[in-house]
DNA sequence: CGCCTGTTTGACTCGCGTCAATGAAAGTGG
DNA sequence: CCACTTTCATTGACGCGAGTCAAACAGGCG
């Protein structure tokens, strides 16, 4: 169930990304970002122990569906997932994105089972976190308790941005907003803050911005003609950072 | 601190309901309802022996603001709140509703301090649970734990709930989200389904809705036009409410 | 009684959704 | 490696739902 560290870590030759399953939490190089759950490095080792590191996640395959029994949180290590859940009148909610370094299956905890569903947008590696050993876990420290609280917590916060965002902004504000997410996601793990990949389809975009494709694509190429970004495809540049945090003060 | 029982109860004349601070959890008539934080009654003691039953909170009167050192989480008896939190704008964005029996105050958790504000929206009776006693509890009663961490998650759910709402529906369907949301509650407590009071001012509900105090109104006016419910003022009987579901379910 | 705040209603405007077509990219099979 | 198909993104024309502005109308409270 768990490796030996030391190994040379291959390589996915799909992305270019390590979604190797052999490395242990201490040695990871996302360590300190990828488990808030435990800071304390005492308690590293002990959760070591308990994540399990599986086969690379490829885009379209799920982590789990909505009603699935909840049996462990996912620390995702490379790639991308987004979550959404199905209304009842069959459509689908895109309710976020989460990118390496982030935990995903919160949602589970309240019924016990997901109540959200997520899905692979390109090659991801994961690492699972059985809930029960966690809970164990967290029995016996009360840092990882604690932790483990405020991630959810943090989450809480998170959704309540996307309220407001959802019932004021303009689709301008939205997308900027968007866009200064993603930028200080990818600056968190120490990547370019101005130089972005869109992992998600524009679809997913406009889904969870509660727009159209078609308002999401004239609002990139409106934000582009006024020199606040340049948009090609998936690859997005920001060229005036204070422009687009203007924008989205307004908010 | 903490009150004897037995006394008798005195009834808030503004409001005809009980806003008496001697109640203990295992008699308080919402026992049950109240705190699904500690469902096993054995445990009920000892919640009882943390919890501080403050003065009724008046019209306007703050629980707490955004900022707030985050020592406890609120417990409603009577009365009603909302949430909201500002934006960098500086508008007010109304994040949810509190009726009796629920729990407001999670906000605080993960910065240790609130990051949103609670204000009562009429005369209210709130009983305070220091959160450093609820963690302490939390180490030793293994289901109080898993309560607390139930009703964080569920409060994650409620607001993806809402995400989608706010993406997706048009001014009808988010009203009559709301009136359902409402129904369900009040029938929680064993009050009428289809008759409610809308404890706050119809700017409340247009921005929790992400609309406009005119489109709710109208909106109001239009589904009486249609005989789905009748609305005077803060009263609102729901006269159809298979088509008020109906309407909803095109979400 | 008259102020003040909250609610309703109407007329007008505009942003975003809808429908439709074109264009670009990626995946498939010979 | 190159046609073929499929999916995704962009652009345009048009209409509608909800926002804005403005005024009339309660209701609650001093």
């Amino acid at each position: 169930m768990r490796e030996q560290s030391g190994r040379v870590e291959a390589i996915d030759v799909l992305s270019g990304c390590d979604h190797s399953a052999s490395v242990r939490c201490g040695d990871c190089r996302l360590s300190g970002i990828c488990l808030p759950l435990a800071l304390d490095t005492d308690d590293v080792d002990q959760l070591d122990r308990i994540i399990q590191r599986g086969r690379p996640l490829r885009r379209e395959a799920h982590l789990f569906r909505e009603g699935d029994a909840f049996n462990a949180v996912f620390a995702v290590r490379s790639g991308a997932l987004k979550a959404y859940r199905t209304t009842r009148g069959g459509q689908e909610q895109v309710t976020g994105f989460y990118l390496p370094g982030e935990i995903v299956g919160l949602d589970g905890i309240a019924e016990n089972r997901h109540i959200s569903a997520a899905v692979a947008l390109e090659t991801s590696a994961i690492c699972e976190i059985p809930f029960s050993e966690l809970e164990r876990l967290s029995d016996t420290l009360p840092t990882v308790r604690r932790r483990l609280m405020q991630v959810i917590s943090k989450e809480l916060n998170v959704e309540q941005e996307l309220i407001s965002l959802l019932g004021k902004n303009s689709s301008r504000q939205r997308i900027a907003a968007l866009l200064l997410s993603l930028s200080r996601r990818n600056a968190r793990r120490r990547l370019s803050a101005t130089r972005l990949r869109l992992p998600m389809p524009r679809g997913d975009i406009s889904n969870y911005l509660g727009l159209t494709v078609e308002t999401v694509s004239r609002t990139f190429t409106k934000m582009q003609q006024d020199g606040i970004v340049r948009v090609n495809n998936k690859d997005v540049e920001i060229l005036d950072m204070d422009a687009l945090s203007a924008e989205f003060t307004a908010n």
